[in-house]
RNA sequence: GGCCCCAUCGUAUAGUGGUUUAGUACACGUGGUUCUCAGCCACGUAACACCAGUUCAAAUCUGGUUGGGGCCA
């Protein structure tokens, strides 16, 4: 009841993510993870995790470290399992199976759950055909009579055999805190399979004994689960568990509608982390995937989400995944960063496209790709790749300074920036040509360029003396661009960069006259 | 097919019977800002799925239709 939530106390809520260790943690799981976790904070509580990792053969060795590994990554960190904690525990599934055990011969004892030893193809048929006539595929029921001693010959004889819940045939309601009340019948339902065996449960009654055993006080999750909640309702009801509060959450949706997963392209979180996204961007944008704050600010922080969040403002429909707004975060955050922590944030990307190396104090401890940075104790220094040239931290904070607001995803920054790094540009004479500039006019420039520029002392090279010369020579021009443009393409090689007087200074003057000779010497 | 959930600009959403010529952000378009790109600023395009009903008054309440989605070991 939403009034009952009204009145939780401090400290008395508990709520977790179970996922299964099948992949890399996505997007969707993420996502509920967040929910629960800033209800979780909000209410003062706990926040379990539970790995459900009894489907062995889906399971990913993997999965786990990338699951914990991304949360954390994310700041979503919780207080309980898999080894944290251990009151409620053990929390990875596999090391519960005599939990589940007990629970399933006490119902089997009950007769609230029998043995069915119906195969598969009969099962499917009957399926099928109750489908075929427009009838709820539910199961016939027909081992629900079996006698003790029947089955215990069965059993005996070997018979392959799963294990059913008797689902009562009544309605079930419960109150959504999020939708309000949903109702079912369970007389549509039939009995369902909860275990494959003793030592095998199933998801639906696995949940029910895990939530129940780790006091879950509030079962946050997808809407995709709310057909799973009523037969759950009822395992709980049969074993005298008390009900959680359920809170079923939007579904995170495809350009195409449909839930978001593999086919849509990138889901998992590491992904994102790979191409250069921030997690506060991430968070920011997943929390305002079927949430807001019922005011015009945008931009939250973990912590101010944790002040902000409720349950009652979340969405009732599904939220399509817009890549674009994820951009815009992304932009921001990056904008927001400090030079000194968005140059080594950008340090792994410059190292993976090649264009500068890190020299190590101890080559034996380098196995892959560091994501080190300056400062770190193993870096002794970095060079630019091609020239083996040392490179200053001063350096690399200039170049990532005049491309911090031009930068949507990390991963950009090499591609941005090469030029920087390269002795010999690679581009076509045509580059050089501003709108409809003669050879003879780009020619000119160049010649002025070098002229004047040579003519400027080392110690005046900067940006603003470079401006202060340059530009009264460009407004002598019938056009600015027939001037700064060849300037800028032969200092950068591109269409489009930051601006030629800083790109200019980072140079130095030596490389920025060696550009522009090099550019001179393209226009025959 | 059965059951369940959902429905405001392209997208995320504000809106809980009158204050709404339906607001904001992203995206998109136009203009401005030292050549380009980005950023920033300004302006603009753009939505209550439909049909009934309740009411003096409905995006907001009710019913239905349509559409979309989820689940069905």
């Amino acid at each position: 009841m939403i009034e009952d939530f009204k009145f939780i106390k401090p400290g008395e809520v508990r709520v977790r993510i179970a996922p299964a260790p099948t992949g890399l943690l996505h997007i969707g799981t993420a996502r509920t993870a967040l929910f629960n976790y800033l209800f979780a904070k909000k209410n003062q509580g706990s926040f379990i995790l539970r790995i459900e990792d009894t489907d062995i053969e889906r399971i990913d060795p993997r999965a786990e470290k990338d699951i914990m590994e991304n949360l954390k990554w994310l700041g979503i960190e919780w207080t309980e399992g898999p080894d944290i904690g251990g009151e409620y525990g053990p929390y990875r599934q596999s090391q519960r199976l005599e939990i589940y055990a007990k629970y399933l011969e006490k119902l089997l004892a009950e007769d609230k759950a029998y043995y069915c030893f119906c195969s598969e193809e009969e099962l499917e048929a009957e399926k099928q055909y109750k489908m075929s006539i427009g009838e709820p595929p539910r199961y016939s029921g027909k081992c629900a009579q079996l006698s003790k001693e029947e089955v215990q010959k069965r059993l005996a004889e070997g018979q392959p055999s799963i294990i059913r819940f008797r689902v009562p045939a009544k309605k079930v309601e419960f109150e959504d805190l999020i939708r309000g009340k949903i109702e079912f019948d369970a007389s549509l339902i039939g009995d369902i399979v909860i275990a494959k065996d003793l030592a095998t449960p199933l998801y639906n009654f696995a949940v029910v004994i895990d939530d129940f055993e780790m006091k879950i006080s509030h079962v946050i999750r997808g809407e995709d689960h709310i057909s799973n909640t009523p037969k759950q309702i009822l395992i709980q009801e049969a074993l005298g568990f008390p009900r959680p509060i359920y809170a079923h959450l939007p579904l995170i949706l495809g350009p195409d509608r449909t839930k978001l997963s593999k086919r849509h392209g990138a889901i998992a979180i590491s992904e994102y982390k790979k191409r250069g996204y921030l997690p506060e961007a991430l968070v920011n944008f997943m929390a305002f995937l079927g949430w807001n704050p019922g005011t015009e600010r945008e931009i939250y922080s973990m912590a101010s989400l944790i002040k902000e969040f409720s349950l009652e403002r979340v969405q009732k429909g599904g939220a399509i995944f817009n890549i674009k707004r994820l951009d815009f975060l992304n932009g921001f955050y990056i904008r927001q960063k400090s030079i000194e922590k968005l140059t080594e944030l950008c340090l792994p990307y410059l190292i993976e496209a090649g264009l500068i190396e890190p020299v190590f104090k101890e080559e034996s401890k380098v196995s892959e790709l560091p994501t080190a940075f300056f400062g770190t104790e193993i870096v002794q220094k970095y060079e630019i790749a091609e020239t083996k040239e040392e490179i200053s931290l001063e350096f690399l904070r200039k170049i990532i300074s005049i491309y911090q607001e031009r930068l949507k995803k990390l991963s950009e920054i090499s591609e941005l920036t090469d030029f920087f790094f390269k002795d010999k540009l690679d581009y076509d004479k045509e580059l050089l040509r501003w709108k409809e500039m003669t050879d003879e006019e780009i020619r000119s420039s160049l010649d002025k360029l070098e002229k004047i520029l040579s003519r400027i002392k080392t110690e005046d090279w900067t940006k603003e003396n470079l401006e202060n010369i340059l530009m009264p020579e460009a407004e002598k021009m019938a056009d600015r661009g027939m001037l700064l443009w060849p300037l800028r393409a032969a200092l950068t090689g591109k269409e489009a960069s930051a601006g030629p007087f800083e790109i200019a200074e980072i140079l130095g003057k030596e490389k920025t006259i060696k550009r522009i000779k090099e550019a001179r010497g393209l226009i025959k």
